[in-house]
DNA sequence: GCGTTTGTGTAGCGAGCACTACAGATGGAA
DNA sequence: TTCCATCTGTAGTGCTCGCTACACAAACGC
C-alpha cells in the first residue's frame, strides 16, 4: 500500500459520476459544484485527483471512449461493410438512449459551441469525431479492396455520410428521441448501402 | 418621433451582432461582455432594450428563423417532395457554411446540453427542431397524398430521417466541414429518396 | 425658459465561478 | 512513539458572471 493517508472514495467510480454530469449538461454547463455533489467528494479531493476541471473532462472523456464508444471499434471488424454499418448505427442507438445515461453522445453535445475557456476541449472532440470518419473510411477502403464495396464507392463521401447520420441521431437523442424513432432512421439510412 | 432621449444605436443590427455571438459561442458560452463589445453598447442598453439575456436571445432566435433559416418554408413550398429536400439540403448547407457567419446552426448549437439555468433555451431549441421536422413530416404527408410519393412511404420516417441528416450536417459544419463536403453528404442522403 | 420622458455611461451590486491555503486526520516507516 | 507523506473538510481566495442604481444627457410639449 502506498504511504500516506489512502483516498477515501473510489476515483473510478467518481469518474463515472463526473462523466454523468458532463454528459447532462456540457462541459460549460457542469459546474464544479455539480462535479463534487455527483461524485461525492470536496472539491480539494477533485483537484488532487485530478488536476483541474479541463483534466477531470479529458478523463471522463477518455473513460466514455472506452466504456460506452468501444462499439465502434467492433463494429468496424465486422465482416463486411453493410454489418459494419449496421453494428456503427444499432450500438450508436443504444448508446445514445440508454436509460442509466444522459441522452445523447458526449462528443457531439459536449462542446459544440462555447466561450474561449472550453475551446481547447471544443477542438479536441471535433478532433475525435473527425478521427472517428477516418476509421470509417479505412474500413470502407478496406471493403472496396476486397470486393465488399463497388469500385465506384467512394469510401470518404460515405463514411462522411455515415458519420453525419450518426451525429444527426445524436442530436435527435438529446432531444428525446427513442430508440424506435432512431432505428427507423437508421433504416432508412442504410438504403444508400448498395 | 417618440417622446424622451433618442436611441444611440441601431438595435436591428445590434441584435445582428448578438446573434453572430450567440452563433459561435452558444447561449451559455456567450457572456454580456462579449455581446455588449459587439453590439457595440453598455449594459444598461441592452438590457432596457431587450430585456436579459434570455430575452436577448429569444429575439436573437427569431432573427435568425426570418434571416437564415427563411429557406425552410421555401423549400417546401417546391412542387415536388424531392426536390423540396434538394432545396432544404441545399439551403442548409449554404447556411450553415456562409462565410460571413459562424459555421453551424443556432438550433443546433445554441444550447444542446447546459446548466440548468440555460434550460428553457434548450428546450425551445428543441421545440423549434421538432417544429421543423413536423412541418417536413406534414410536406410528406400532401406529396403522398397527390401520388408524389408511393403509398408505402411513412411520412414520418421520412421526415425524422431528413431532420437528422439536416442536424448531422450542422455538427459536421461546426467542426469545419466544407461546402463540398456537405454536397457531397446531401448526394448521398438523397438516394433514399424514391 | 421649464418639466417630463427616455436613453446613456460610470461604477458597482450580490452571487457563483474555478480553484486553493491551511489545519487536522490517517496511514506506513523508523 | 515519533516522523513523514498523503488525503480530507472548512473556509476561504480573486474573478467574472448577469444585472442595476444613479446621475447626467438629449429629445419632447408647454
Amino acid at each position: 500500500m502506498a504511504i500516506g493517508r489512502p483516498r477515501a472514495f473510489d476515483t473510478e467510480k467518481a469518474l463515472d459520476q463526473a462523466l454523468g454530469v458532463f454528459r447532462e449538461k456540457g462541459y460549460e454547463g457542469a459546474s464544479l459544484s455539480d462535479l463534487t455533489a455527483a461524485m461525492g467528494i470536496n472539491p480539494p479531493s477533485l483537484y488532487a485527483a485530478f488536476g483541474n476541471k479541463e483534466a477531470l473532462f479529458g478523463k471522463a472523456l477518455d473513460r466514455y471512449a472506452e466504456r460506452h464508444a468501444g462499439f465502434y471499434k467492433d463494429a468496424l471488424a465486422r465482416p463486411t461493410a453493410r454489418e459494419a454499418v449496421e453494428a456503427l448505427l444499432a450500438g450508436a442507438i443504444d448508446m445514445a438512449t440508454d436509460a442509466g445515461s444522459p441522452r445523447g453522445c458526449l462528443l457531439v453535445s459536449g462542446a459544440l459551441a462555447c466561450g474561449d475557456d472550453a475551446d481547447p476541449i471544443r477542438a479536441e472532440l471535433t478532433r475525435r469525431r473527425a478521427e472517428g470518419e477516418l476509421m470509417l473510411r479505412r474500413r470502407f477502403e478496406q471493403a472496396k479492396r476486397e470486393g465488399d464495396l463497388p469500385p465506384d464507392t467512394s469510401p470518404a463521401d460515405l463514411a462522411r455520410y455515415v458519420t453525419t447520420v450518426l451525429q444527426g441521431m445524436a442530436v435527435q437523442a438529446a432531444g428525446g428521441a427513442g430508440r424506435k424513432d432512431l432505428r427507423r432512421v437508421a433504416e432508412t439510412a442504410l438504403r444508400v448501402l448498395p
